[in-house]
DNA sequence: TTTTAATATGAACGTATGTTCATATATTTG
DNA sequence: CAAATATATGAACATACGTTCATATTAAAA
């Protein structure tokens, strides 16, 4: 017999890739990897996107455990939680892909 | 200023992750790393799903390069080609994840 | 050469997901 | 307290995606 299928197992870690399987989300990590923590502001400035775009990106991935938030005043900082996500940008990188 | 975002290259990164996003497909890279080439029908035992399904996602994961085919009499085998998917699922294995 | 086995294909369908827009909430400043 | 700034929220919509089903294709075996 073959082995068994851990359907719990492959299911966490689509779950995970699913959540950040998206161009802006990526650019997010990228960003968070790179700064520690970002207002929404910033973030959105330099994804190029509407606010209310980036914002609901930025909840999404807050709700699914791969950022954190944190109020300081009138700003909202998001910062990396699952830092794992980043070596999941890092092992693609460079990889030869033809996207259609 | 701020740096820019590099558009192509989150692309493809996201690009790929969106093509291994789904347990079934976790599944499939998972035995494809263990057993160097399986046939469709081997492949389908294991997953468990419908014939026609498999069929699907292994045509949809060759399309975007992820894996490769070919053909041995009756049967069609597939292969990892894009090996760097392998390390993708590494890097989650043991993340704590609570999926909703 | 008919039948069986292995795999692919394509249409149809439902659901999930990303985006937009308008508006709400919270905090600071005047 | 009114206005301005930063961010969130939710509905509406379009599109992408996974699944099923019925059928086509290819190769081997009888």
């Amino acid at each position: 017999m073959e082995e068994q299928l851990d359907h719990d197992r492959v299911e966490k870690i689509a779950f995970v890739l699913k959540t950040i399987a998206h161009p802006m989300r990526v650019g997010i990590i990228d960003l968070l990897n790179e700064h520690e923590k970002m207002s929404v502001n910033d973030i959105t400035a330099y994804l190029g996107l509407e606010q209310s775009l980036t914002s609901h990106h930025l909840a999404n991935m807050k709700m699914k455990g791969i950022l954190g938030s944190k109020r300081e005043g009138k700003n909202i900082f998001y910062f990396l939680r699952m830092k794992e996500v980043v070596d999941l940008v890092k092992v693609l990188e460079g990889v030869d892909v033809i996207v259609f």
